[in-house]
DNA sequence: TTTGGTATTGCAACTCAGTTGTAGTAAATT
DNA sequence: AATTTACTACAACTGAGTTGCAATACCAAA
């Protein structure tokens, strides 16, 4: 389910994701696009993406979806305990590049752990 | 926000955690209690055992809501990096009784820290 | 134990992020 | 250029959670 052609949706989409490190929510992409792409593809592109291991996503504290091209894992190896940073003041998220341990558990097969850090970013921090 | 009255709905949503201290989604508590709640009663009250600091809640991989009342946590300091279990065959959730460290992050105040586990659990582990 | 204030409940209608079906369109292959 | 097939847009849907409001149940004071 990889991304077979080099369509101007996918093109548009990592446009968005060129820029920055920082990681935006579908809706914010679907608004910011609204003139551009519809609801729908920019739902399957950016799943599409993630398949192809080009962006990784994670759902918030509101369990709204974000996707971000991470600094500092490989997306092949996301699967690790990638912490993500949400701000309760303006709402930001961004990858925070630490590395948080999850230990193994008894009797337990761990395959992913996500972690949602929740405070006052660099810029809201007073 | 607390609970004011010790009303019917209240003592019915507590029998269900009596018993166990696996997790529980709102939406299969609205299931179980269909004859005997209202879907938006058992939210509301739900909502407002939280805030009496009983049970504490959590989003899942999908971003569904669960309730538990812990057994590792005293309730009025799960505010830690405190990690839930989800099994990926059964979909069961519970609370995981170990620590998770999350280390301070230069710049940032860290408030709140959601641990969100997934990989098999003791019954479906092999 | 009645009365009255008010917290709580039930219902219906709503919100809104995300999904699905489908007919039409655009990209790659020949 | 023709053909195949992935992709897109649109509209309609899904489903968890919320909101407004009238009716009801709880509690306390009389």
């Amino acid at each position: 389910m990889g991304i077979i052609r080099k369509t101007q949706s996918v093109e548009v989409l990592l446009a968005e994701f060129k820029s920055t490190t920082e990681a935006v929510s579908a809706i914010a992409l679907i608004k910011r696009l609204d003139s551009k792409l519809n609801k729908t593809t920019v739902y399957r592109v950016l799943d599409k993406l993630e398949d192809d291991g080009v962006l990784h996503s994670f759902l918030d504290k509101n369990g709204i979806k974000w996707y971000a091209k991470c600094n500092a894992c490989t997306c092949s190896k996301h699967f690790d305990a990638h912490p993500h940073f949400q701000c309760l003041s303006c709402g930001k998220v961004d990858c925070v590049v630490i590395d948080v341990h999850i230990p193994n558990i008894p009797n337990r097969e761990v395959v992913v752990s996500q972690v949602l850090i929740q405070g006052k970013c660099e810029d809201c921090f007073v």
